[in-house]
DNA sequence: GAGAGACTACTCGGATACAGTCTGTCCGAGTAAATCCGG
DNA sequence: CCGGATTTACTCGGACAGACTGTATCCGAGTAGTCTCTC
């Protein structure tokens, strides 16, 4: 059970996003080139970003992708859930069920517990994403960055921010 | 991202073994009709239990699986991490690097804070799992069944166990 | 110089292809209990 | 009746196949700016 390498890929350009000056669009091609990523597949991530209504998106040239929210109101979960779905990591398909004692026609109470116990941890690792913020992000990332390496990079972005 | 189904079965066959007599075994045939689920798949995870020591096995006839350990001492994370390995469910590529702003020879300080985060919730993921004991489950599961359909899959059990 | 039309650069969506994982099946090797057979 | 050989029932592991998902590429349709051309 691994995440997709696009949950990755969208982390990383929200951030990016989350620096553009209001009103300014950036494009797929910019944000693959920054990170080194093929771009027709990236589009793929941001295209889940836009159908879950994380970011905005013009057509033509100086088009491309901005944050439909400001940034601390955008979380982690918000990015991950539109690129990975909002299913559970746990499917329970009532194996329960065929106990061969079990009575014809006799219907469960409620979910399984095995079920029940799966669901609460995968709620905590949901919770745990729902409590961070993206604009928590970018104040690690500030920290974590050379300030000349941070500037030189968001002069980079704005280059080709329409 | 969705958990194999064998995580599933695993749970709920070492749940019947929890309810096992001390130095019985249990055959895969029999958990796999009391699950109604196909023999030669179960089996795998079952040897993925077995690998990870969390069973005991015995071949020859009256062979099969016992838990390896008294079922309060048994959490859910060593079942689900028996079966779906132990590897975080987010692995950073560490697209950072591609910046072309970075310069050469540019060493990372540490982890990607995006991959800081997304292991943080995979880790409260994990802690959920390994606060729950498989005596825990067996307790819940009581609680849950019908007596006399506890009862008489005890008993089928039990004519199976050797 | 102004307006209409052509052009360009981008997003979006679908089609396609490939690889890896998940699911499931089959079979042979090895092992321990049960059974059989010879003394 | 006893001990060794055979049979049986199971685990274990590898090989294999099909379905599905993740990764990746390509192309056509649509759109918004820009450019060009004509008056």
């Amino acid at each position: 059970m691994i995440l997709k390498s696009q949950v990755e890929w969208a982390l990383h350009c929200c951030a990016i996003l989350a620096g553009l000056p209001e009103g300014r669009y950036l494009s797929t091609k910019a944000l693959a080139e920054f990170h080194g990523l093929p771009k027709e597949y990236l589009s793929k991530a941001l295209q889940s970003l836009s159908q879950a209504g994380l970011v905005d998106t013009t057509l033509g040239p100086s088009g491309g992708y901005r944050l439909a929210r400001p940034p601390a109101e955008l979380t982690f979960l918000d990015i991950v859930e539109a690129v990975e779905g909002k299913a559970r990591t746990f499917v329970c398909n009532n194996i329960r069920e065929n106990n061969p004692c079990r009575p014809q026609g006799y219907c469960e109470s409620g979910p399984c517990p095995v079920a029940r116990i799966m669901w609460e941890a995968d709620e905590a690792w949901r919770e745990k994403l729902r409590a961070v913020r993206l604009s928590d992000l970018t104040e690690a990332l500030a920290l974590d960055i050379p300030a000349d390496l941070w500037k030189s990079s968001f002069e980079w972005v704005l280059e080709r921010a329409g």
